[in-house]
DNA sequence: CTTTTATATGTCTTGACACGTATATGCGCT
DNA sequence: AGCGCATATACGTGTCAAGACATATAAAAG
């Protein structure tokens, strides 16, 4: 469970992470607000501290939680790459320009030779591409 | 499942999603590139394909997969409310402004600083303990 | 038509992990 | 000392998802 992706697809942890946005909170705190038992909180604050997405400082009996940045910023450059994906009207152009040809100059190291003796775009209507299966 | 950060969570999802940056690439291709068992990256694919993160569209006997952006932009969002923890770290603040010139520019800096006083120990505070049921 | 290519799906097994419950550790107070 | 509070951990259990393998479907090539 290493990665910051595996951490954050808990919902009881991402719940937490959002707890801890408007201030540092003790693990009783967070087990009230979420209305969840103590043993869960401490066992996801455990996985988040490993990962390094909290910190904690002991104040007596109780440990205040808070935020670390990296893994978020570790997201953040993971997002990076889709983020010309979506940014606006690129996008769509882009999109266009890819289905207008196939993958030319953009081979990777795996070249195969594609014959194509029918050209793309079939006229029948694509009746899988979306949902119903069942054959 | 069914939430996006479930969807990311498995590493062979994020390779495929990775390889389709460039640009659209059929199930063959992503086989041969990520060296996996072909079955696999087709279940790898419907889960995609059922969380929105790409389509495809028919050609001949094979499918060309391609990103869409909408759960891009849901993990966007989600990350956001987290952004100001760490904007204190000058880099990633500048290659998030490096993407954000064009106008209809979002908001994504706030100065607000939150500040919050560490709260001291509530004498007798009295929590009404709720044992609610767990989901 | 038969074979080959491309992709999807079904089934079964296995392992990870989240949860509940119980217990352990640590600290402050009287 | 003992008690109560706050948090951590250990254990047993059920669920769910990913992998392996086989098979189904569909279109193209021969």
């Amino acid at each position: 469970m290493e990665s910051v992706f595996e951490i954050i697809a808990e919902p009881n942890r991402r719940a937490i992470l959002s707890l801890l946005v408007s201030s540092q909170q003790s693990v009783g705190e967070i087990e009230r607000q979420l209305r969840m038992p103590q043993p869960s909180v401490s066992k996801h604050l455990r996985v988040l501290r490993d990962a390094g997405f909290v910190e904690a400082t002991v104040d007596a009996q109780r440990r205040l939680y808070r935020l670390k940045p990296k893994p978020f910023q570790e997201l953040d450059g993971w997002l990076e790459q889709f983020r010309r994906t979506w940014t606006a009207h690129v996008d769509a152009l882009e999109r266009y320009l890819d289905r207008m040809e196939p993958p030319a100059g953009r081979a990777m190291y795996r070249e195969t030779p594609i014959k194509r003796k029918t050209r793309k775009r079939p006229r029948g209507a694509n009746r899988e591409t979306d949902k119903g299966e069942r054959k």
